[in-house]
DNA sequence: GCACGAAATGTTATCGGTAACATTAAAAAT
DNA sequence: ATTTTTAATGTTACCGATAACATTTCGTGC
């Protein structure tokens, strides 16, 4: 690598003085025609661009955004990372990714990371956060010394941040009206590891819904997994297997859309003809949602706008010093597709 | 937002110099063990880590690598995102996320973002970079001052970087052996967008390769399209529309798995049956492959061991001071699964 | 009790850039 | 031509952390 050109290297070759050579970028006005070009081409030759360390040193703004979130191999937490990397363009922040594993607390150093950078603003997101076991709540004490924080997640713990989440409630409500009102009486629900809090919750609101409607709320039609296509494999074979068939649910109800998937080929394999044998439902609305076969209803919960949300928030945390705590929460939507059924028509079940 | 502590802050509570404050966030040995407890009690209060970008003003290393591709919704990329933040990670540098518009130029305001924040190293991705248009090559031309570059993508123009990518020879040769093996002689090819070189270089080796079979290079078979499900489904419209039916293909090869995602549906709308109607193979053997009815066969890039490559030569270039251009190309490997009735046995085709 | 070496701690220049302030050069007014 | 005003440019302290170097404190031996 060639030595990096720095402001003194650029004020030296062009003959001005660091302050010139500062105005000529900045593009102040009190600057000669004659000097600002001799300038510019010695900044040209080196391609040279003003240190952010330094700016940073000087300013006390690192002008970045750190998202934390599980590996975006999920195409739920794509999207987030897509919009809050859009939304902290538009502020002229950028944003940056950090990874951690699902299931797994926050990384210590991860925290003292984040701080080392000073980054102007932190948004968690993802199921887990909202458990003891993650030290989301430890994370939070270390980090609020330097930066505002904001968490996209289900709040079963009160966190004194900027709290963002969906409609855990229109979440359960919206597939299971559904598919009452299709005629399904006997509803199952293929969810996420009950360990976790706020999974569970979905778990519970689920049952809450369905004893709303006088259905069955039998365990057996609650199956816990792991949250990729292949645990929703699993979870369909353990599920039927251990039912007989006259008391086989008629619909099935996803923790997200890759375990949809999963469900839908076990379900093929065991000679079931969807949707008229099985109804299924997933949630998060994925890109290939209607391109399953039959395409898949899904509940989609927006992420898209609570990011833009958790942005903005945090923006307005950091500039102005909000001290209390900000909340809201987004309503789900059901996007419905062929997969219960629903544009051939009502059918009654028993 | 508090005040942050800065290394001055905590000497001063600690009643030390700034100097023993680093040795003790450091680990020196020379501190007695009542001065460590002291300052450490101060440091915990106020969760301090030293600054980033105040090390990196002394050290000279920003600790962080970019990677600048076309949006991660694309789940070929997110692998690639992965796999260099673990990378990068295990090296003690941080991966840091940067997204640009596919088909568009590289902006000019991100070369000096990235020249801004003295990066330690750049990666570049995507098929586009090939391109004239976008722009690489002035780019790197700009971004050489100050860090070392590497790109992932086809080499259409020669470049003086750290160049890797598959070997297209492969990525092509690969399925069309296979469905020629399987006794398919109609092959067709629904393929990204022919304006962008290295794309068209797909298309070019796929005609290639048929020729060397001796099997018709009916330009009726190859159509230009998008990248993603929907340009699969109209791809797929457009060219059995436009042909007798007795000559349509008897297989199609796609560009990558989301546009064999929407040629499935297309198809099975139109009636046919898969694998038994049209053998299909998509390209980059993403999650959803096992899933799709039937399942997908699709060549595998490897981008992981691309992505690893990258990282591990960018920073052999930072520490030593090479020169010359790498270059490293990977073979692609077919993942067979039922979309051609390859494991239905061989079936005689006309 | 003093000298000496080692251990502990402090002082300061530096990294790259900025902005307030100081100075010089040029243009305008007398 | 000289003063006044304004425009152009330079000087310098500072941001937070570090490391080389300087200094102080301590323990040990005599």
């Amino acid at each position: 690598m060639p030595k990096k050109a720095t402001i003194y290297d650029i004020a030296r070759e062009a003959g001005v003085s660091t302050a010139t050579v500062t105005r000529v970028v900045r593009g102040d006005s009190n600057v000669r025609d004659a000097t600002r070009e001799k300038v510019q081409r010695v900044i040209d030759a080196h391609a040279y661009a003003p240190s952010a360390s330094a700016q940073h040193l000087e300013h006390g703004q690192s002008k970045t955004l750190a998202i934390v979130m599980p590996a975006v191999i999920n195409p739920y937490f794509t999207r987030i990372y897509n919009e809050a990397y859009k939304e902290a363009e538009a502020h002229g922040y950028f944003a940056w990714l950090f990874q951690i594993q699902e299931n797994k607390p926050i990384p210590r150093e991860l925290v003292d990371e984040l701080i080392r950078r000073r980054m102007d603003g932190v948004i968690f997101a993802g199921g887990i956060w909202s458990t003891e076991r993650s030290g989301l709540a430890d994370a939070l004490e270390r980090l609020r010394h330097y930066m505002p924080v904001a968490i996209i997640c289900p709040p079963t713990v009160k966190l004194d941040c900027i709290c963002i989440h969906s409609d855990l409630v229109s979440c359960s409500r919206l597939p299971v009206r559904h598919l009452h009102a299709l005629g399904h009486r006997r509803i199952a629900f293929i969810g996420g590891s009950m360990q976790f809090r706020d999974t569970s919750k979905r778990g519970e609101n689920f049952l809450e819904e369905l004893r709303a409607l006088d259905l069955p709320d039998d365990p057996a039609y609650h199956v816990d997994a792991g949250y990729d296509a292949e645990s929703g494999e699993r979870a369909v074979l353990r599920m039927l297997t251990g039912l007989e068939r006259r008391r086989w649910p008629t619909a099935i109800i996803a923790f997200n859309d890759q375990m949809a998937l999963g469900a839908i080929k076990q379900l093929k394999q065991m000679g079931l003809h969807l949707p008229d044998d099985m109804a299924i439902i997933g949630c998060d609305n994925q890109f290939f949602c209607p391109y399953t076969d039959p395409p898949l209803t899904s509940v989609d919960l927006h992420p898209e706008e609570m990011t833009q949300s958790a942005v903005r928030e945090l923006l307005v945390a950091r500039e102005g010093n909000r001290t209390q705590s900000f909340s809201m929460m987004r309503e789900a939507t059901l996007i419905v597709r062929e997969s219960c059924g629903a544009k051939l028509g009502y059918r009654k079940r028993t």
